[in-house]
RNA sequence: GGAGAGGUUCCCGAGCGGUCAAAGGGAGCAGACUGUAAAUCUGCCGGCCUUGCGCCUUCGGAGGUUCGAAUCCUCCCCUCUCCA
């Protein structure tokens, strides 16, 4: 993207990539501003994002984000990533199960390498600069502290939605909890923050920021916020927890079989979030389902080849393709499949117990279900639902399928 | 400090002396169908086995009452609401 300089994008068509797919712009005016001085002065804005340093597995919905800090990057803006490693010490305090054991350095600082190794599936390396808070918050000092916290007053503080409804409905909030938006705030003043990114839920705190700055004789940053991604299930937010998520480092059928799990309406929603397609793109192939000239299918293969190139290349977007083609429209198997020794007695195995000892289910009961469901197949035979053991003989293998996706294959020996 | 409400299986949420492994929904799994691990429909959804209407473990914790308790009593722990 060499044409892509700062210098060189006119700030109308920076202004158009950079909204694309956003939530809130604070303010639009301010932004197409400061991009016109950063044009004309050749100096970069400086754009900053903060990271928890406890939840090291990047998702599908933090790469919203990410690509968002990418298309910064590529239009030759200073992209800085901030590890959250003091507020982090603080402990997010939303969560009221117990105090969150303190972070050692060690565990923050190997959070970060992990962060640094998947976060640049997405960020290049190259133009991503990365902080930590401890940095600047450190040195604050509790006296820095007591003249931050002045800057601020509780009414505006209850002005955020979840205080204020905690407060309101008489939850516990505890100071602390005060503190945490007025350190990521001065995180932007001790950055020079001209624009601070983060998700749609951080917008109270990325304001915070905003209207600290001038008292620190600084001009007040941008806020940009990313809409939070739905994950698989298509109702709630992509979440770990949630288990409805899709994880940068997973393997690429892995990746490609979840995306293909998706609903035909949400795919369009991951396609304007998640890649690269042009917002008229997404309607032109719309348009082609509805007219029945494109298959929705091909278009949620096409979803899912982009997301695992992104992630782990083209060729392995193609292998994934062929073997999602392979295993789920000519009943295929995969190229892997775990093997493990199935011990024989007497020449007969219990069909239950090795279907345990495969990982195929969780307890012989489950397994017992599964087979009368008639979900277990053989090499490739189907299972009678009455089957309670099966002749096996030592030395042979057989490939255990259960349902349409899992595979595993017995390889039996004499049991001792 | 005072007065109430509540803690149920992965999650939400019924049950309020036996017929409760516990309604319903969600998630998950299997089957059918298909265009895919979409949608829809059906079934399953604590564990164990000698698969019986069997046994064991579950309804915040510990005791108790009872032939029998998730359901009643006592104490304890935790959460929430209102008053001060």
């Amino acid at each position: 993207m060499a044409e892509s300089r700062t210098e060189f994008v006119p700030v109308e068509r920076q202004m158009e990539i950079l909204g694309r797919g956003a939530v809130d712009l604070v303010t639009e005016a301010e932004l197409t501003k400061k991009l016109e001085r950063s044009r004309e002065t050749g100096k970069p804005l400086t754009v900053k994002v903060g990271f928890d340093p406890t939840a090291p597995d990047i998702h599908l919905g933090h790469t919203v984000l990410l690509r968002k800090m990418r298309q910064f990057q590529d239009l030759g803006h200073r992209v800085i990533f901030v590890i959250g490693d003091f507020t982090g010490l603080i402990g997010d305090p939303t969560g009221r199960s117990k105090t969150r054991p303190a972070l050692t350095p060690e565990e923050i600082a190997r959070n970060a390498e992990t962060y640094k190794r998947q976060c640049f599936k997405v960020l290049d390396p190259q133009r991503t600069e990365i902080r930590f808070n401890s940095e600047w918050l450190g040195a604050l000092g509790s006296e820095g502290f007591v003249r931050l916290a002045a800057r601020y007053n509780v009414a505006r503080m209850l002005e955020r939605k979840d205080f204020r409804t905690r407060f309101q409905s008489g939850q516990t909030i505890a100071i602390h909890e005060f503190l945490y938006p007025l350190a990521q705030a001065y995180d932007s003043v001790a950055l020079r923050a001209d624009v601070e990114l983060g998700g749609t839920d951080q917008l109270f705190n990325l304001n915070v920021g905003r209207e600290i700055m001038p008292d620190y004789g600084l001009e007040s940053q941008i806020v940009l916020t990313t809409p939070l991604l739905e994950g698989l299930d298509g109702s709630e937010k992509m979440s770990k927890s949630l288990g409805n998520y899709v994880g940068v480092e997973e393997e690429p059928r892995e990746i490609f079989g979840k995306l293909m799990s998706v609903s035909d309406d949400l795919m369009w929603r991951y396609y304007l979030l998640c890649t690269g397609v042009s917002t008229e793109g997404i309607e032109r192939m719309k348009a082609l389902v509805v007219s029945g000239e494109l298959h929705p299918k091909k278009a949620k293969e096409g979803l899912a080849m982009r997301i695992v190139a992104d992630f782990h290349g083209e060729t392995a977007a193609r292998t994934a393709l062929e073997e999602f083609q392979r295993i789920f429209q000519a009943g295929g198997v995969p190229d892997e499949v775990v093997e493990r020794e199935i011990p024989v007695e007497k020449g007969k195995v219990a069909l239950t117990k090795m279907l345990v000892a495969l990982g195929l289910a969780s307890s012989n009961s489950e397994a017992m279900r599964l087979v009368q469901q008639g979900g277990v197949r053989l090499d490739d035979a189907k299972v009678p639902p009455d089957t309670r053991e099966i002749e096996a003989k030592v030395g042979t293998t057989v490939l255990v399928k259960v349902g349409k996706r899992h595979f595993a294959r017995a390889r039996f020996v004499a049991s001792f």
